[in-house]
DNA sequence: ATTTTAGATCGTAAATTTACGATAAAGAGG
DNA sequence: CCTCTTTATCGTAAATTTACGATCTAAAAT
């Protein structure tokens, strides 16, 4: 076995970030919460054809890949983006391949 | 409807990135591209445990979301990371949410 | 206490993805 | 030409994901 490579939980970690980001549906609430700071639920399912549930589900995925928070708020839940993971996912991906295709002009 | 989410080339673009990088084996092989920088197709089916038309498939995968390059050398083909693939994916990340979650230190 | 509202969870059908073996293609060497 | 090597593609079974309606939970309002 050539298999060096170990998987560590910061690659686990990555690696779900990643997935969830790789639902057009969940990338599309990403960008609806980053343009709207904060969204109730349902405002988030009258922006989809999706179903309720359905659109919990996502909002379920987006939770446990630590890319967003759910508040409650009376009967209703607040999200917002969770900003310590996407600060993390963004950190990860600069500090990506820094040997490869490096941006220009910033180190 | 409240749809005012256009989705532009760019969100599909990256919605495949996202999707393709959202797989822990092609995740791994982005990894190991970026270790080595260049690899043929035998050398990553051997770092995995997968059947080789398996990894082919992935590749094709990685390949069509403009992450990865294949160039024939012989009967093999000789794989690398795309850089623009990968620069632009970057850069696209870098620029998501510029208001919230931004890196500290750095603007 | 009952009803209403907002979301989450459950069970399941449909669609997609993943992985495999078999086969095809293409270059290298005899 | 035939064979070997390396990779891509095809067809298909298994696993996973996606989406739905139905149901459950919790807070608010009546």
């Amino acid at each position: 076995m050539l298999q060096e490579n170990k998987i560590t939980s910061t690659d686990i970690r990555l690696a779900k970030m990643l997935k969830a980001l790789g639902n057009p549906i969940r990338f599309e609430i990403m960008e609806m919460l980053a343009a709207r700071q904060t969204c109730l639920t349902y405002e988030i399912v009258q922006s989809t054809p999706l179903a309720q549930s359905t659109v919990s589900q996502h909002l379920k995925v987006l939770r446990e890949a630590g890319l967003v928070r759910g508040e409650v708020d009376g009967p209703a839940t607040c999200y917002c983006l969770d900003p310590d993971g996407v600060r993390w996912l963004k950190e990860q991906i600069e500090g990506w391949l820094p040997d490869c295709c490096s941006l220009p002009t910033k180190g």
